[in-house]
DNA sequence: CGGACAACCTGGTTGC
DNA sequence: TGCAACCAGGTTGTCC
């Protein structure tokens, strides 16, 4: 489900209501699978009775600092879910995970296709289950500059497409916003990753900042399961220009839409304005 | 190293 | 209507 303007919608949220909680004890893992390291068990142990100092966000991941440098971090992936319940509440159908709250709440994961992880450790430790220290820059960070994307894509013969979604090369990415900054800059998705010359750079750049911004502005994009941790749908889909929208208009030049393939995922751009 | 592709899961949509 | 095939916002592992 989440990209970067989803997930840090989540962690906003997050860190307003869980920080200074204590985890309590009791927190358990309905689907064992969600426990991404170390087993669930070993990872409710790690965690119980720790207080939250704060949550933030690293890519698509929500990094929760319990102290003494032990984090709790988590991956939406496609359908994850987090949000707050008492411990009487029905439970959600797809319910993974049960962390129990000093306040009386409890925090849950539901989540329909079982891909979202936790993960409990240190970072050195993290390191060697999670690619955290290979990720490549925020987009939405001050030293992230057209020359910085230019550096990063240096080289690569593979569609741009592909090299924005690669976590490596740039953080927090996916599906709908290369989708949405390419067209802002009117690049064509299968272009060589290596080849933009500077004032495409320049463009993309851009286009990346305005697509983030404004989904960021808007909590978000829901298509179907992505829900913030209040229960709420994001509103940017208005603003998307060309994801899912093949067939349609293009907003710049009134030409139909295309949809192709490009690295096996589904890829939606304008043919007339990005050439 | 890069690229293609399967795998992990479940449910919704599409097409015959 | 019924059912199979295909698709999905993500990431990882394997094979060439």
């Amino acid at each position: 489900m989440p990209e970067l303007p989803e997930v840090q919608t989540v962690v906003d949220q997050l860190d307003e209501r869980l920080t200074g909680r204590r985890i309590a004890l009791g927190g358990a893992f309905l689907w064992h699978g969600t426990a991404g390291y170390p087993e669930a068990d070993a990872l409710i142990a790690r965690v119980a009775g720790r207080q939250v100092a704060g949550v933030r966000r690293r890519a698509k991941y929500i990094l929760v600092d319990l102290g003494d440098d032990l984090l709790l971090v988590i991956h939406l992936r496609m359908t994850g879910n987090l949000h707050f319940a008492a411990p009487e509440d029905p439970a959600h159908p797809y319910l993974r995970v049960r962390l129990p709250l000093d306040n009386g709440q409890e925090l849950r994961f539901a989540d329909m296709r079982k891909f979202g992880r936790f993960y409990a450790g240190v970072p050195n430790e993290l390191d060697t289950v999670i690619p955290l220290a290979r990720l490549g820059p925020e987009p939405l960070d001050e030293g992230f500059t057209p020359v910085v994307l230019g550096e990063r894509l240096a080289g690569k013969r593979g569609p741009i497409k592909s090299a924005l979604l690669d976590q490596a090369v740039l953080a927090g990415l996916g599906n709908i916003y290369v989708d949405e900054a390419l067209f802002r800059a009117g690049i064509n998705p299968l272009r060589p990753a290596g080849s933009l010359a500077a004032v495409e750079l320049d463009q993309l750049h851009a286009g990346i900042g305005a697509a983030l911004r404004e989904a960021l502005a808007n909590r978000g994009t829901s298509f179907r399961d992505y829900l913030s941790v209040s229960g709420e749908t994001g509103d940017n889909e208005p603003n998307l220009q060309v994801f899912r929208r093949h067939g349609q208009s293009c907003v710049r030049c009134g030409q139909p839409l295309a949809r192709i393939v490009v690295g096996g995922r589904g890829t939606h751009y304008c043919p007339n304005c990005q050439r």
